[in-house]
DNA sequence: GGAAGTACCTACAAAAATGTTAGTGTGAAA
DNA sequence: TTTCACACTAACATTTTTGTAGGTACTTCC
C-alpha cells in the first residue's frame, strides 16, 4: 500500500491534490503554514536579513525554531542562506524567486487578516 | 505588561500586525495555516457540507480534530454550524461571506502550490 | 436480528512541536 | 576585564497537538 500510492505525485502521473493524505504538496503546505513557516516567508519578503534581525523581527521565535524552520524552507527550496567565513560569524537569509512566489501568498493571506480584524467576532478575547 | 500591550489592538490604538506576539491577528493566521484548519476551509468553499462528507474529503482527518478545528472557525466566524433536530442527527456546515474570503486566500496559497510542486526541490521524498 | 450510518463527546495515550539552558570561538565595545 | 553580539547546535523538559477507543440514541438497509 505504500509504492503504487506514494509514488504516482511525483512523476505527474496523479495531478497534485492537497486533500489526499500522502501527497507532497500536502507536507509543502504545512511547512509554509506551520506556526513560524509563514511569519519566516512574510519577514522575508523583498529583504535580506540577519539571524538576529529576523529573531527580532518575528516576535516570540526562539533561536531554535528559527534555525529548524530556516532549514526546512532551505530544504524546499524557498530560502536561501549565505554564509561569509569571517568571525564574528556573518550569515545573509534571502528568498528564491520561489520563495517569493510562496510569500507573496500568505503575505496576502495575513494582510487580508490585518484588515479586517476589525470584522472577525472571534479576534477578540 | 499585559494591559496595556494587549488591549491595544482590540480598539484599533494599535494596527493589527502578525509580527506582534500579542496581537488578536496572529492567533486567527494561526487558526487558519492550522494543520486542518486550512483544509477545512478549502473544502468548505462554495458548498454546504455534512460532517461525514467532509471527513471524507479531506483525507487523513481524524473526527476528533474535524469536530475540534470546525468549532474554532465557527467561534471565529468562519464556518456556520446548522443543526436539524432530527434523528439520525443531521448537521450542515458552510462558510459565512468572512469564511469565503479567507478561504480564498488560503486555497489560492494550495493551488499555487499544487500547480507548482514540479518547480518546488523539497517535494521530493 | 444484526450491521452500518449519523454527529458528535469524553477519557486516555501517544506523538509532535516547541521552549530552555548551556555551550562554541572570536571581536569589539564598555 | 567583563560583557555583549554573532549564528548556531545539542540535550533535555515541557507543552501542545493529535490520535484511539468507547459510548450515545435512533433509523434504515440487508
Amino acid at each position: 500500500m505504500s509504492d503504487s500510492t506514494t509514488l504516482g505525485w511525483q512523476d505527474g502521473r496523479f495531478a497534485p491534490d492537497v486533500m489526499a493524505a500522502d501527497c507532497p504538496s500536502r507536507r509543502i503546505l504545512t511547512h509554509i503554514t506551520s506556526r513560524w513557516g509563514g511569519l519566516i516567508l512574510i519577514a522575508l519578503r523583498g529583504e535580506v536579513l540577519r539571524f538576529s534581525e529576523m529573531r527580532r523581527r518575528i516576535a516570540g521565535i526562539s533561536e531554535r525554531m528559527l534555525a529548524q524552520t530556516l532549514q526546512t524552507l532551505e530544504a524546499d527550496g524557498f530560502v536561501l542562506r549565505k554564509a561569509y567565513d569571517v568571525v564574528p560569524p556573518h550569515v545573509e537569509y534571502s528568498l528564491t524567486p520561489l520563495g517569493e512566489e510562496a510569500a507573496e501568498k500568505i503575505s496576502e493571506l495575513s494582510h487580508w487578516i490585518e484588515t479586517n480584524l476589525h470584522r472577525i467576532p472571534g479576534a477578540a478575547g
